[in-house]
RNA sequence: GGCGCCGUACCCAAGUGGUAAGGGAGAGGUCUGCAAAACCUUUAUGCACCGGUUCGAAUCCGGUCGGCGCCUCCA
């Protein structure tokens, strides 16, 4: 079966094809590190996590990079804004370069607890400014940049394929529209590859450049380091879709004008999580975190569990309930592991009924078709609802779906059957439910009661079934 | 002003021509001393609205209304 994704230029599904057979080089646009990233922003990084899982299911080999914006930007909407990483730095006395550090560190805090597999290279921005300057030098010498009020800009009219990519009309775009006009450029769309004349006051980092002390522009660190790692030419580049228009366009203008060859070949852009009033921004400084949904009695797991219930070209809309919804729904669904774990236990030697083979096909065409993981999520429910599957062929067949799913299924299944044998806790909870089923035997019910609200008051939840009384934590 | 996306049950959401996946919540039931848990059943003759094309439309076309995103750093 071959893997179909959308191709953001093509604005279609296509079959995917890589360069190198059987290879994948792939880089994503990673945070910028100036404050924690935010749920909307964590989206981005489980659909890319996803992307790379199910290009590793279909036996490609993946090279996975990605960057880390550590030089600052502007704050706001406003010309005269300040440096994000600036602001934050003075507001937390810090300098800049703890700021990024201590906001990349929380960023990896949050992607490990998401299940997203660590990017192979994650490279930082401030690491490789001689790679910028060599690739704005490179396009200065192929007359594609001038130099006007101390900054170089990329001149957008030396690149005729300008806006292309994501469908621009040049004459309609209001530039300007809502910033005030950079009166050194020539044409409004053209952009900065290096400053030397900051638009705001104090700038912390600066490096020396041929054309002076300064730093590079945003786009330039996406298309240097793509290139140092993955080659002039590679297959796939992911990232939000608020960057089609400008952030992309401009990395494509200038990979391209550098070397002459097409960049990328597949472009993956995922939508936005949005809020009942609209999305979340980094600077308006209204977001969740992960940590708070955490604090609100959240596993971070459920929350990727929502993300995959939507396809990730559509907005999704985040609310309490629905995230409430998908704890309960991830946790269902671990439940029934657990009980196939544990029927898998005690299951004859040789197993027979119907097999996992039509769920597992299902799941396989539906990951193939631009990733729909919610139908997935939907094939994975009917494998763990059918109990004519043998426990363990369906606990294989799991195990395989959630090398894309990324949830920790069985893990999670395992860990709560462990809770159920935690020793210490295990003799003592044992011997009050004895006392209890005793108890209940004798029709003592208000004995019987208090100690199941004694344990339920020390986080232990009794299930009597039809084969005894089982406990476990409550949550 | 331009570009793009979307509007499916109480909530989240899949489905882009053949008669509405899945999860959550709710309801009823089985079980239970009672609960809880589990399990079973159930919940949109209809997919914002109005026209059109078609044997057939949530799906295609036109229009209306509503929401969101981008054009500014942004996932």
């Amino acid at each position: 079966m071959i893997l179909k994704i959308y191709n953001t230029p093509s604005r279609r599904v296509e079959e995917f094809t890589p360069i190198e057979p059987g290879v994948v080089r792939m880089y994503g646009c990673g945070p910028t590190v100036y404050t924690y990233a935010h749920i909307g922003n964590l989206r981005a990084y489980v659909c890319q996590d996803i992307l790379r899982r199910a290009l590793g299911f279909f036996g490609y080999s993946v090279t996975y990079v990605m960057n880390i914006t550590d030089v600052g930007h502007l704050t706001g909407d406003v010309d005269t804004g300040d440096d994000k990483m600036v602001v934050s730095a003075r507001e937390k006395k810090k300098t800049v370069w703890e700021i990024a550090e201590h906001y990349t560190d929380a960023f990896f805090v949050d992607v490990e607890k998401l299940n997203i597999a660590r990017p192979d290279t994650v490279c930082k921005a401030t690491d490789h400014i001689p790679e910028m300057i060599a690739l704005v030098k490179r396009l200065e010498d192929q007359g594609f940049t001038y130099v006007a009020g101390g900054n170089v800009y990329f001149d957008i009219s030396k690149f005729p394929r300008y806006g292309d990519f994501a469908g621009l009309k040049l004459d309609d775009l209001k530039a300007g529209a809502r910033i005030e006009k950079d009166p050194n450029k020539r044409n409004p769309l053209d952009f900065v590859l290096w400053f030397t004349s900051s638009k705001f006051g104090e700038q912390a980092m600066m490096w020396d450049s041929p054309w002076g002390r300064g730093y590079p522009g945003w786009h330039l660190e996406c298309s240097a380091m793509s290139m140092k790692y993955l080659g002039e030419q590679f297959d796939i580049h992911a990232g939000g879709i608020d960057h089609v228009p400008v952030h992309h366009t401009n990395e494509i203008a200038q990979s391209e004008a550098a070397t002459g060859k097409k960049w990328v070949n597949y472009w993956f852009h995922n939508e936005f999580l949005v809020m009942a009033d609209g999305k979340m921004s980094k600077s308006s400084g209204t977001f969740t975190t992960l940590s708070a949904l955490e604090a609100a009695g959240y596993d971070p797991l459920d929350y990727r569990y929502f993300l995959l219930g939507a396809h990730y070209r559509t907005q999704l809309q985040f609310s309490e309930t629905a995230l409430a919804g998908a704890q309960a729904g991830r946790r269902g669904l671990v439940e029934r592991i657990s009980g196939i774990l544990r029927r898998a236990e005690h299951a004859q030697s040789v197993e027979s009924g119907s097999d996992a083979g039509e769920y597992f096909t299902a799941f396989t065409e539906h990951i193939a078709n631009d990733l729909n993981t919610s139908r997935c999520l939907a094939d994975l429910w009917a494998l763990v609802k059918d109990e004519a599957v043998p426990p363990r062929e369906a606990l294989g067949c799991i195990e395989r779906m959630d090398s894309i799913l990324g949830l920790g299924l069985l893990e999670q299944a395992r860990a709560a059957d462990a809770e159920d044998r935690d020793v210490t806790l295990s003799s003592e909870v044992e011997q009050l439910i004895r006392e209890r089923n005793d108890a209940r035997r004798r029709r003592d019910f208000a004995r019987a009661d208090s100690i199941r609200d004694e344990l339920l008051g020390r986080g232990i939840q009794l299930e009597d079934g039809p084969e005894g009384t089982r406990w476990k934590k409550s949550s």
